[in-house]
DNA sequence: AGCCAGGAAAGCG
DNA sequence: CGCTTTCATGGC
């Protein structure tokens, strides 16, 4: 779970103690919760409520389809099984849909841990608070509150050139010019990704980010820097662009978006760099 | 001090 | 079209 957490899919869990044990803090949609690792695989997990909406169990992928997830996957390939052994635990987390294509936006040409900065900025001072286990936290603030905060007051959290693409997706949704959850009705992939696209500020990587992050669509394969990178390496693969992204989809297969996740964090933890 | 970061839009020819 | 430049900010 640890590992899940810290591997580049989402921005905002921070590390907080609970009668010595040590886990992480952060919200599920809006319920705060709590996670820790303890021991033989063990998750243990605190909220204030039941969150109906959806589960711990649900967004970190707790679910036996991982078995037939992982068979899918190349067998016959060294590299790719390093990969997979290098965290085998290692899951696909099912965000809001707003709240990861809104962070990812604010991604672009960040580090990690400057996208956790900004993220923990905009949720102090636009999202809603929660008291819990003597700490406040808060959940990611919506279009509409972006949307009126106005582009100034984004980019005084430190968002640059960024804070323009945020402010102009929270408005076209909150007006209602475009609805978000008619994404959810759009089957084809090429469809999904090209209306994400529609956002000011969304490319094809974060419209694959937010299709594999944030729709639970686990053909979407985004490619970044250190996928190039960790393809080149492991498969000496010179293309880039729509080229590698059609080689990558068909050579991942169904859940190629999944196999993304061990290569990415292979290739950033594991110090796969020259 | 220089280089780069989970990129995308705008500006070229 | 495909290629290049520009856009802020912070960490190392």
């Amino acid at each position: 779970m640890a590992a899940t957490l810290n591997s580049g899919q989402v921005f905002h869990w921070v590390p907080h103690t609970v009668e010595d044990v040590e886990g992480f803090i952060g919200t599920i949609h809006e319920t705060p919760t709590f996670l820790a690792d303890i021991g033989n695989e063990n998750l243990l997990s605190i909220q204030p409520r039941l969150d109906s909406e959806v589960t711990v169990e649900t967004y970190l992928s707790l679910s036996p389809k991982e078995v037939e997830i992982r068979s899918t996957f190349p067998s016959d390939d060294p590299f790719f099984q390093s990969a997979l052994n290098y965290c085998p635990g290692l899951r696909i987390i099912r965000q809001p849909t707003w709240e990861c294509l809104a962070t990812f936006i604010t991604s672009s040409m960040k580090q990690v841990a400057h996208i956790r900065d900004i993220s923990q900025t905009l949720r102090q001072r636009f999202g809603i608070r929660h008291d819990f286990l003597n700490r406040s936290i808060y959940s990611y603030p919506t279009p509409e509150k972006l949307a009126e905060a106005g582009e100034a007051a984004l980019r005084d959290c430190a968002l640059g050139y960024r804070a323009k693409s945020l402010y102009l997706t929270a408005t076209a949704i909150a007006s209602g010019d475009i609805n978000l959850a008619d994404l959810a009705h759009i089957e084809d992939h090429k469809e999904a990704r090209d209306f994400l696209c529609q956002f000011h500020g969304v490319g094809e990587k974060i419209a694959n980010c937010t299709l594999l992050f944030g729709c639970n669509r686990l053909g979407a394969f985004p490619i970044d820097v250190w996928i190039e990178r960790v393809l080149r390496k492991g498969y000496r693969k010179r293309i880039k662009g729509a080229k590698l992204q059609k080689w990558a989809e068909s050579y991942f297969g169904p859940y190629a978006g999944y196999a993304q996740q061990f290569l990415f964090h292979y290739a950033r933890v594991g110090r796969l760099g020259e």
